[in-house]
DNA sequence: ATGTCAGCTTGAAGCTGA
């Protein structure tokens, strides 16, 4: 089984390049962050037309998570346990979905951004991944065997490896010590990084700014992953970052990372 | 931050968010 994450940046301005490589790839799961769009603004007859089933969460015209699946799409859940809310007034936003496709516990998930040092985003961040560290942990206690992969958008840089000059980072979230410590505590509590065995660094990334040229100066930074539990991780046998979906006109600012299983 | 995007408000250009 072959399955992928993808913060696509707008379903409805990127359909027709998801749904190819969808095609090209022969995915059979596709997790999808930042649709930014409403459910029923969500195209999904494109993806029935290609021979898969969504789920979608989404509220507005931000954030918005989804799953495509081939191979069955069951026990949808919207949002994880005390799963922290943002704005005036407080309110859940459209970050994660979970569903059951074949024997694989997906989830696509899209960590809030943080903006600014301090900000009060910043520790929505922060607290979002304490709480999704819990009920993950709790999900692994209930059974050490399950098969979960949580693909997204982490919107942290793990190591200084995974920007392209820590130097423009000073001051900058995503690589902060407490962001970094809360991506750990993730890996701590049995969610492995199985991508980074079959892309190694440095320089390797899943994300380039759209302004200054990010791209072709190869000045990215490597925040999307899938992260599985150890059952799952036994089972991944390859990974790859599709570096090509960056190029040319109508590219989402995130690359595909894609992870195949036994 | 924005030599870039995307979506919304609104009726051409400004705002928010990333």
């Amino acid at each position: 089984m072959r399955i992928a994450t993808w913060n696509v940046n707008s379903i409805r301005t990127r359909v027709d390049r998801v749904v190819a490589f969808l095609e090209r790839h022969d995915v059979d799961v596709l997790a999808m962050q930042e649709t930014k769009c409403k459910d029923e603004q969500f195209p999904l007859e494109r993806f029935k037309q290609a021979g898969y089933e969504i789920a979608h969460h989404g509220l507005n015209q931000w954030n918005g998570v989804a799953i495509a699946s081939r191979v069955g799409l069951n026990d949808v859940q919207i949002g994880f346990e005390d799963m922290p809310g943002f704005g005036d007034p407080v309110a859940a936003e459209a970050r994660a979905i979970g569903a059951t496709c074949g024997d694989v516990r997906m989830w696509s998930l899209y960590v809030p951004n943080g903006r600014e040092i301090g900000h009060p985003h910043y520790m929505y961040k922060l607290e979002w991944l304490e709480r999704l560290r819990l009920d993950g942990a709790k999900w692994l206690a209930e059974d050490p065997l399950a098969q979960i992969a949580l693909m997204g958008d982490w919107n942290i840089a793990p190591t200084d490896e995974d920007v392209w000059d820590m130097g423009f980072f000073e001051g900058k979230t995503h690589v902060t010590p407490p962001e970094r410590d809360a991506f750990q505590a993730m890996i701590d509590a049995g969610f492995s990084d199985v991508v980074r065995p079959f892309t190694p660094g440095p320089g390797t990334y899943t994300y380039w700014d759209y302004t200054q040229l990010r791209f072709p100066k190869k000045q990215g930074m490597r925040i999307d992953f899938a992260l599985c539990s150890p059952a799952l991780a036994e089972r991944v046998e390859g990974a790859q970052i599709d570096r090509d979906e960056r190029k040319g006109k109508g590219a989402s600012d995130h690359a595909p990372v894609i992870v195949d299983l036994d």
